[in-house]
DNA sequence: TCGTAAATTTATTATTTCATGAATTAATTA
DNA sequence: TAATTAATTCATGAAATAATAAATTTACGA
């Protein structure tokens, strides 16, 4: 079927770039970040609290994703606050849960 | 908004399962794999062809894409076959295309 | 049965990833 | 300015991954 042969990954750099983006967003600690900032932008202390873990793991964790642009950060006075950098991102959690955990 | 919460990973097991298997995709040649896998069921000397790489090593990448159950197999004589678990993991691979490369 | 092709498994090695804890930077407040 | 809070960075060691090559299994055909 070519309509889907087009819309599917082609070349090394797509490939590479999906990976990479995909291995991000597949460690349990960042999806449940992601899955924390689905609802709103948090602090990192914010997201310390609801995810679990030390403050400077969380913080390694965050540069992964934010090296990749998965999320996006702005800091106000003493705090940085995160977000998503595209609210599909939920979408795609939501469609992984669906093809691999739903029953 | 609370219907988007009821759609979202919660529980440990939840997050853990999602997270193995978007890792297990998150590999370049594993997602080449996948994408050679959506238009038809392939041998394993196919899928080399089509990929690269050694022998051994698909079949290491085969086996782990098969573990978490995103592959199936089947024998026929001398050789095996592989094809997608669920057809939907191709939507998967190109929202994450849409998402993450974009164009 | 012998030899061969297809696929998997095993072993080895190099690399990457991850959690921990200490040190550092930056902004705030006493 | 000193002390404190928020966050990041850096260094370390342990564990997980991945590619290569060699060995093994399985089924087929001469």
């Amino acid at each position: 079927m070519k309509i889907f042969d087009e819309l599917q990954l082609s070349g090394e750099e797509e490939i590479e770039k999906a990976s990479r983006s995909l291995r991000a967003m597949s460690h349990p600690l960042r999806l449940k970040i992601l899955c924390t900032l689905s609802e709103t932008e948090k602090s990192v202390q914010d997201i310390v609290d609801h995810v679990g873990t030390s403050q400077s793991n969380i913080s390694q964790h965050l540069a992964i994703l934010r090296d990749k642009e998965i999320i996006t950060s702005r800091k106000d006075a003493n705090k940085v606050y995160y977000r998503l950098g595209d609210t599909r991102t939920v979408g795609l959690i939501n469609m992984a849960k669906n093809v691999f955990v739903g029953e």
